[in-house]
DNA sequence: CGTCTGTTTGATCCTTTTCAATGCGTGTGG
DNA sequence: CCACACGCATTGAAAAGGATCAAACAGACG
């Protein structure tokens, strides 16, 4: 990894897919001159409220997440370094989503207008942020059908993969076990289920071998087993991409 | 709506959003050269398969779902005309996603390398583009609340709104009464229920004065009710772009 | 030490699934 | 034209998977 990619996270995911250009990393470095600090816990954009900025995340674990009328919440997405956050929130008055902060956070906020330039002046990376948006996209359906289709137990399952799956793709050295860094009700906020039921699933997975626990810290046991009855596949390997225009 | 627009379905819909230039409306035309007919029940795209082309759907409504190991099938998205298809499946070597014609259909086929050319050649469709995955995304993000938040009466309910509205997209003439082309196992798919229990919400809501049902065509009675119990709404609505770039 | 947040466990309730059967309309071959 | 099959809607009864309610418990922190 060189030294003028580490400089921006955005790019050193889009380094996974192709090889960049010293332009395009320019460019990218752009978007991430300005940095932010956020608490753990902290709101960086609330459901409905106007907030037209947008957001590379650099360093920490965020999430996704809308309330309903009834009180209730659905965590829509958990967000890694390298994440690009709040273009949804672009497209309307109100942002559709809220975005928190679940550890101390560093994200570097960028204009619209940042956007719109790069994808005038580097058309491979206005195709590659859309890929990037295809990626996620087909990650949120796998997790549609998880909770219209899927077990209880199963979708605990699927949920520990994709987060050591994440975790992994930031710090390799990262291999089966991983920090849990969300509550048993945050778990069942992503899930679709209560914090009661996580817990007995959790326990169940544990009595069965599939995982193991020790205060917060998770070792997957099974994967197979795990993946299997989840329908889990890692949407960020795999890509093939040959058709990108020809980069500036 | 001009003689020209009409040529392109997807022009149509980014027409909605900004007003196109004749370079970009004659742009968007080539993508839609070719046309091909489907069948009421053709797949167009199989799971797991290769098929790295891309679609515009000209007529019809199609579905794109995945099938779980169980045998069970999770709906993911009711496709209509203007809808671009298959972007997905140009990520992977077999498409994560399978598409089927719901009615008797007209998709375009075109290639990768279009798209590609789209990019470079219109930056501002690059971003329309862009945008509209995002209001899909915002979309799957709402379905994705629904299936994890919500009760089974207002997950049908929501689903029978997000139809019509779609519908009346293409066809304004429709207000609140539409031909639901969808069997009630379909429903189920999509909502994350079985068809049994779709009857019985069904004829809940036709009992409750929310709608009126006459052999397989739906009239909505009581729409605020329907919206606020599943906290529906129209992701079609309401955005304001004014960061694009100038058209070429 | 007391408070607060989060985990664990039990008992009960309820929504939805499952299984099974009936009816209904349409198309098809004899 | 009739008999039959087939897909789909409808209904009932029983079972199950999660939710809800309530309480105990553990660790962190001022």
């Amino acid at each position: 990894m060189t030294l003028s990619r580490s400089a921006s996270c955005f790019a050193e995911i889009l380094s996974d897919l192709v090889e960049l250009t010293d332009n395009e990393i320019q460019a990218l470095k752009q978007l991430e001159a300005r940095e932010r600090n956020l608490r753990r816990g902290a709101v960086l954009q609330r459901e409905n409220e106007p907030d037209h900025e947008l957001y590379i995340l650099r360093r920490g674990m965020m999430m996704s997440y809308v309330l309903l009328e009834d009180g209730s919440r659905q965590i829509l997405r958990f967000l890694f370094p390298g994440d690009m956050i709040g273009l949804p929130g672009i497209l309307y008055r109100g942002s559709p989503e809220a975005l928190c902060a679940l550890s101390d956070c560093v994200v570097c906020p960028f204009d619209r207008s940042a956007l719109s330039n790069l994808i005038v002046q580097h058309p491979r990376l206005a195709a590659l942020i859309l890929v990037v948006n295809q990626i996620e996209r087909v990650s949120l359906t796998d997790r549609l059908a998880m909770l219209g289709r899927t077990t209880a137990k199963a979708r605990v399952g699927a949920l520990l993969l994709e987060l050591r799956d994440r975790l992994r793709a930031t710090d390799k050295s990262i291999d089966n076990s991983f920090t849990l860094g969300l509550t048993q009700e945050e778990i069942g906020d992503a899930t679709g289920l209560t914090s009661v039921h996580v817990n007995r699933m959790l326990r169940q997975l544990e009595q069965e071998g599939s995982i193991a626990r020790v205060n917060g810290h998770v070792t997957l046991l099974d994967e197979s087993v795990l993946a299997r009855s989840a329908n889990y596949v890692n949407r960020f390997e795999g890509i093939e991409i040959d058709w990108l225009p020809v980069p500036r």
